[in-house]
RNA sequence: GCGGGUAUGGUGGAAUCGGCAGACACAACAGACUUAAAAUCUGUCGGGAUUCGUCCCGUGCCAGUUCAAGUCUGGCUACCCGCACCA
């Protein structure tokens, strides 16, 4: 019995209930099916969701709950990237310990996703903080060691003060922490890496793969990467019996270095100023530079400084002697940390020659105009003729780059070469709640990697969580002192855990045999299922964990553990949740909380209104009366339903279609209008907002028919019921499962296939045509389908008013488009 | 500076291949029902003019292509995002 409201508690929980117990949406291989892996990236246990989450895993579900209905076998999973920061801050400001305010958190997030009815495969649940998963987290990592991937070297890195942690560059957000905003200072520290540079092309390349990937992220990725072709070759020192090697991208204005420059950090500079009377007074310079915080270093508004270190070099292609400087615009970590001085061509050398009253000559003249330094206002950094050139005079610019190029490989003294920007990954981090790095230290035997069948090297649960600069894992003697897997002397265990963006590298390859305990996932299943079909996640991981992920696929592929490059077929990028104009947060005070929504109207209407809101990529507004008006739309739905339901149920098994009545065969053509349009909003396009839109004229349609009650054909109506409830389960799951069980009753909506849409029945006899005069809509007139052009014209210039308008005047063109418009063009 | 994106009623948005701009909602207003309110159902709803037939204007701005432009081309403006002294 359908009561005559729509109150969605009792069953929301009801059929939540009935999900788990019967574990509805377990998945296994099935190779008589087509699969597809639908994912939505999972979150960090932070305490509670929020509307972003609640976005996130409505878009995911109404495609995993499509797919299902349309055939595929589906698999849907959820996990918690559960290391972390938060929970350490918990422990330390509140005593609690992070792995029990983490497990927490999760009970808490998971009843959450429960309530809002999403079809997971709960049996795949992956907790990346707990030793089933992070022992082959570790094996990874010395799967990477063993390749020659991870590797420990002493540099000058980023470090956040707030967090006591070293960070990797894509963490470092304009100069601060990604996480706690604080300003991020370079220290020099002995840091684990993730070679992630020797895959630098591939990430590139393999981008032009990804077919199904926002523009926006390619670009991104792209830039991030950032390769660079040009040239290295070196000056010499002679006095000093050194060379300084310089990368360049502009080898063609060679002839116009007129200095050498380095970068304070460059090994070379104590060298090349000892004994020389600026010494002290470089030396000072470079500390002061070396000081500075990331952001002032390297921002482009920063003034150029610099210091001559009173060693000279020699032009490889003159012999003339050039000086060396040091100057704080010079990178050390890009190319090879120095770089030649091209001030006419070159706006950076050109700002720091003008200051500092060094030489510019120009080597490059454009086609339209005549160069001469004295009239420039800056650098000139087009293309042009070689001048001043030697030999390479009089060529254009871009071939004598190659004649340079060649010249350098032919003498010996140079190389073309291929730069990145893109910097290997500092994967060590000095804090508790993360994966211990299996690596120990013996004073005989050096670095030794954990032998694998020693894994999982567990954290410790008895340690002392204060706010200090030492990582409660280098305190607990216990965890720290062991023994060498090799000479079985007294060794130290490495008490740096790993960045958590490795543990997420990697989670979307272990829900597809969550419980292996054998190997870091069964190979059969991870390539059934991999790659994922459909990631759905925010724009903010467009470089961290989609770059990380992608580095991890191909590595994992080179070891032939996998026979996917790449991990991520297509991906959705959605939108911000926003509120009176800004994302939802809790300093701005907007936060509207999920929990609340689904007290008051329930999960099905929480997904609705944020489905029906925005596409999914564009930012959603967040309006509290467009809630009350999703739940407004399903229960006018339920009460329409409800009211056809009887007729509907007391059918006689068997009754066919009958002869249809124009209201009939109009309602007809609504459905089977509505079925097409859906399928295809949610297949091809994603847009759920027009899928929902459609789905809303279908009831309204319902609606308009109403009045003529019993007189209605049975078997339409249930036609009409059973596809507007099949239609709409997507997307509002629990209502329609529930007037499913009532008014059709066989078995579970979610388990019927997907509409089938009738081509016959949107088919119509005439169709109304627009008629205009100019390109003006003057007049419409309804015209039989099969109508030729000629004919249209003629029923057009036939109309009266067309008639009147074109009175008097030539008629110099007609076009005429078929069921949908003539022109007439008069004159 | 380089790269990417967005711009449509009071609001969110629709118009998918160049063919009726504003679907579907929200808000507002009106009517029905009600003692009344809520709920519900029905209707109006870009701006201006109107003899109520219609007519003119209108998709950030300026040009262009076309019988026809929100949609294509060129040039701007504003805002958002990413990278940025990468040689």
């Amino acid at each position: 019995m359908i009561g005559e409201r729509y109150i969605p508690r009792d069953i929301e929980t009801k059929w939540q209930k009935n999900w788990a117990e019967s574990n509805a949406f377990a998945t296994t291989v099935d190779r008589q099916r087509p699969e597809f892996y639908v994912l939505e990236m999972f979150p960090y246990p932070s305490g509670k969701l929020h509307m972003g989450h609640v976005r996130n895993y409505s878009i995911g579900d109404v495609i995993a709950r499509f797919k299902a209905m349309q055939g595929y076998n589906v698999l849907h999973p959820m996990g918690w990237d559960s290391f972390g920061m938060p929970a350490e801050n918990a422990a330390i400001k509140n005593g609690i310990h992070p792995a029990s305010w983490t497990l927490d958190n999760i009970a808490n997030m998971r009843r959450q996703q429960e309530e809002l009815g999403l079809s997971y495969d709960w049996d795949r649940e992956v907790t990346t903080c707990q030793p089933d998963y992070y022992r082959w987290t570790q094996w990874l990592f010395l799967l990477f060691y063993e390749k020659g991937l991870a590797y420990k070297k002493q540099a000058a890195v980023n470090w956040c003060n707030e967090c006591n942690t070293v960070l990797a560059n894509e963490q470092v957000i304009d100069g601060c922490c990604w996480r706690c905003d604080s300003t991020v200072v370079k220290k020099d520290l002995a840091q684990w890496f993730f070679k992630i540079t020797d895959y630098a092309d591939r990430l590139l390349n393999d981008l032009s793969e990804l077919k199904g990937w926002p523009d926006r992220v390619k670009t991104m990725q792209e830039n991030w990467i950032g390769r660079s072709e040009g040239a290295e070759f070196s000056f010499d020192v002679p006095e000093l019996n050194e060379k300084i090697p310089v990368y360049t991208t502009r080898h063609d204005t060679v002839f116009g270095v007129t200095y050498v420059v380095l970068a304070p950090e460059h090994p070379l500079v104590e060298k090349l100023i000892a004994g020389k009377p600026q010494e002290a007074q470089v030396r000072g310079f470079v500390d002061r530079i070396r000081n500075l915080s990331e952001i002032s270093r390297t921002s482009t508004d920063t003034e150029k400084e610099g210091m001559f270190t009173g060693a000279y070099a020699v032009h490889p292609f003159t012999g003339a002697k050039v000086p060396v400087w040091v100057a704080n615009y010079v990178l050390v970590e890009y190319g090879t940390g120095a770089v030649m001085g091209v001030p006419a061509h070159d706006e950076r050398d050109w700002l720091f020659a003008s200051k500092y009253s060094l030489e510019k000559r120009v080597v490059v003249q454009p086609a339209d105009q005549e160069l001469v330094l004295a009239e420039m206002a800056g650098a000139y950094d087009g293309s042009g003729v070689m001048v001043n050139s030697g030999e390479f005079s009089g060529l254009d610019n871009e071939e004598g780059k190659s004649r340079i190029a060649d010249w350098l490989e032919n003498k010996g003294i140079g190389k073309r070469r291929i730069n990145y920007r893109l910097r290997d990954w500092l994967i060590s981090r000095q804090r508790y709640w993360g994966a211990p790095i299996p690596i120990i230290y013996c004073d005989k035997c050096g670095v030794v990697p954990v032998p694998a069948e020693d894994l999982p090297i567990r954290l410790p649960e008895d340690v002392n969580f204060t706010a200090g600069s030492v990582s409660p894992l280098a305190q607990a003697e216990s965890f720290v002192k062991c023994r060498c897997p090799k000479c079985q002397g007294e060794a130290r265990r490495e008490t740096d855990t790993m960045d958590t963006f490795i543990c997420s590298s990697w989670y979307y390859f272990r829900y597809t045999s969550p419980h292996s305990d054998n190997a870091v996932f069964d190979q059969d299943k991870v390539n059934y299922w991999m790659p994922v079909d459909q990631y759905i996640g925010g724009i903010e991981h467009a470089i961290l964990h989609l770059l990380y992920s992608r580095f991890f696929t191909k590595v994992l592929k080179d070891a032939g553990l996998i026979n996917v490059n790449e991990p991520f077929k297509n991906l959705l990028t959605q939108g911000m949740v926003i509120k009176d104009g800004a994302k939802m947060s809790k300093s701005k005070g907007n936060v509207v909380s999920p929990e609340d929504i689904i007290a008051k109207y329930g999960a099905d209407t929480a997904r609705m209104f944020i489905l029906f809101a925005a596409p999914p990529e564009r930012d959603l507004d967040w309006s509290d009366q467009g809630v009350e008006g999703s739940y407004r739309f399903l229960s006018r739905m339920w009460r329409i339903v409800a009211q056809y339901a009887p007729a509907i149920k007391d059918m006689p098994a068997g009754q066919t279609l009958g002869e249809l009545s124009k209201e009939e065969k109009e309602l007809r053509r609504v459905l089977h209008y509505t079925i097409k349009k859906v399928t295809d909003d949610v297949s091809q396009r994603y847009n759920f907002n027009t899928a929902i839109s459609t789905i809303m004229e279908l009831v309204n349609a319902m609606y308009a028919v109403r009045e003529l009650g019993s007189s209605l054909q049975a078997p339409l109506l249930r036609e009409v019921v059973s596809a507007l409830l099949r239609l709409l389960a997507p997307f509002a799951p629990h209502v329609t499962e529930e007037l499913w069980s009532e008014v059709i009753g066989e078995g579970s909506v979610h388990k019927q296939s997907w509409p089938e849409f009738d081509a016959a029945a949107v088919q119509v006899d005439e169709v109304e045509v627009v008629l205009q005069i100019n390109g003006k809509v003057r007049d419409k007139v309804v015209m039989g389908v099969g109508l030729k052009p000629a004919e249209m014209e003629k029923t057009a210039l036939s109309q009266d008013k067309v008639r009147q308008l074109i009175d008097g005047k030539t008629v110099v063109k007609v076009i005429c488009v078929p069921q949908k418009l003539v022109n007439i063009v008069v004159k």
